[in-house]
DNA sequence: ATGAAAGCGCTAACAT
DNA sequence: ATGTTAGCGCTTTCAT
């Protein structure tokens, strides 16, 4: 398949009559070597068309400067913007990525990080599809001490750290913000709940009621995958509800679009009628009528972060038991889609009064 | 940073008490092996932890089994469509691909094609970034025999296969589209007219307006990068014009979202002064107000057809030669954003009065 | 059905 | 500043 035979660093040594470690340490800009032999070893190289080996360099180094990097799905302008930081960091550190994704699905997951260690990444950035429960594949990992950081979607685990959000925190902002817009029954329509994303959003969520003495209704609760069918179904399933909810709080943009535009299709009026957040900050968010109150956080610099605590593993740097979580920031952008009429926003926001 | 030393066959070797040769048959399921030594083998294998060294198998067998896919970017349905494809053919024929994505720079391309060439994949499948004008980053692979094959953003070569849809058709459908509701002023916003693409669909466009005895009008055609806040722009500027048109044909449908957003912005209506067709059928098409008329193509398809391709290449089964084209079905999707009221569809679009 | 042995192309410890 | 040498772990030809 490949007929012509590969031109070595031993040919480049024949034609210039020096050995294969100086071709080799000149080829690496090893400090030790003459100015004019590298010059020389270069030209040659040019010359004669020799390409580097990658294999047997790191079958022989034992290291391949190739970061893993797992994620769950690839698009959302989120995931690009971690891979953007990603790709910031590791390239000025040296490293190579390769970009495997499991299309929320476990099976798939757990393939790739099988084929990842199988490629000897030097380590790997994950971040979990939809319905992954357990971390076991990425055991072998940890038993040959390849660094792993998750981000986003995660499990604890004191293997590795992880870098995410403070979702409880944003699930209680956003729930809140529609208690302040005057939302009495807040419904909530998320993704799997053993997911810790969606498990702390609705924590946050239930948190905010309770504060504010609104009753949990499990009817308010819709779980699903979070596609467009589900996504229609569950303001269906909603609108057959004997008395409507007042407002929605909708675990990402694209579904809230979806959403959205059910209900209008009823005849409810958004925000008037039905308030609604969603969560991610998308394009979409800002395309759709009418723009939607959202949650934004950093993807790029998720993947900063992430890559930067990879690497200082790598490095031997950083002690994984120290750095246990990074918590990224997050907040609040406030659109058209939450705010009722009858509260303005700059009074609304700052009000406690609902408070004991 | 590794620590422990790696598992090999030559562990098993021992512990069997055969030879490594035996070992590496048996692991490959070579006929010639005993069952029961089969299941010694894999049995020890397991037992002791081994796990095959890629880099020291490629070294030996000069080929990795991967197949690389560049991308000029990730977050698109399209995109991820077409990787589905490609996974699908792919790994049932038994390969890994490595994605490399060039964010629409040509630098980047040009650099992780090198970097794929380095890693020595067996053959490659991409499609051009925004700005790339030359094929020579791809010349060591053709030089190699590594097969390439170009789909969606390509340009024309002899030495590759490309898979595209028919963008001068889809242009020219567009646009007689909107010719056929009674649009007189179509104007065009677009990409760089030297990237395949843009190119055609703009030649189409013109294709319709000539057949329709519309004049081109230079002031309507609008070039730019796709972004956001060049959609602004590009709608502003329309805007500004002594007098509007009364059609958009747009290269793709965010960029059309964005547009229809500005026109609703500024008082236009959608389609009764304005109509607009997009580009992709991407999901936002579907969820803004009012729907967009698009040109939809399968993504799938295409990458399922890139790859297919791309193996029969691999064993030496097709000849780049004959097979140097692939054409994919396109169509066109009617929604909202296009109807003018006044001419029902049904009529209008069998309806060639207009022609001498 | 199994084994011996050579070698894929590179690196690095050790020598000079 | 450069050379010698010994592998890294696997596959495969040739022999038995």
């Amino acid at each position: 398949m490949n007929p012509k035979k590969d031109v070595t660093i031993y040919d480049i040594a024949k034609q210039l009559n020096i050995s294969t470690s100086t071709v080799s340490r000149a080829l690496q800009n090893h400090p030790a070597i003459n100015k004019l032999t590298k010059k020389k070893v270069i030209a040659t190289a040019k010359e004669i068309g020799y390409q580097y080996n990658t294999f047997a360099g790191n079958l022989r180094k034992k290291s391949t400067s190739i970061i893993g990097v797992m994620v769950h799905e690839l698009n959302s302008n989120f995931i690009t913007s971690v891979l953007a930081g990603i790709e910031k960091v590791t390239s000025e550190a040296g490293y190579d990525i390769i970009i495997a994704h499991s299309s929320e699905s476990y099976t798939k997951e757990s393939a790739n990080a099988l084929n990842l260690f199988h490629k000897r990444v030097d380590g790997l950035i994950a971040s979990l599809a939809y319905d992954t429960k357990n971390l076991d594949h990425y055991l072998p990992f940890h038993q040959k001490g390849i660094p792993v950081v998750f981000f986003d979607r995660v499990e604890p685990s004191d293997k590795s750290t992880v870098v995410v959000i403070d979702n409880t925190k944003c699930g209680y902002q956003a729930t809140k913000h529609l208690i302040e817009q005057g939302c009495k029954r807040i419904a909530h329509i998320t993704g799997n709940l053993s997911r810790n994303v969606y498990a702390h959003r609705f924590q946050g969520y239930k948190k905010a009621l309770t504060e504010h003495h609104l009753p949990f209704d499990k009817k308010l609760l819709i779980v699903n995958d979070l596609g467009e069918e589900a996504a229609r179904n569950a303001t269906l399933q909603l609108l057959r509800l004997p008395s409507l909810p007042d407002g929605i709080f909708i675990t990402n943009d694209f579904t809230a679009a979806v959403v959205i535009q059910t209900l209008k299709e009823n005849g409810i009026v958004v925000p008037d009628d039905i308030a609604i957040v969603g969560f991610n900050n998308d394009a979409i968010s800002k395309l759709i009528e009418p723009k939607i109150t959202t949650i934004n956080y950093p993807g790029i610099e998720m993947g900063e972060i992430a890559a930067r605590q990879l690497i200082a593993n790598l490095k031997g740097e950083e002690n994984v038991q120290l750095t246990n979580t990074i918590i990224i920031r997050s907040d609040l952008i406030i659109r058209e889609s939450s705010l009722k009429k009858h509260t303005p926003l700059s009074i609304a926001s700052n009000n406690n009064a609902n408070k004991k």
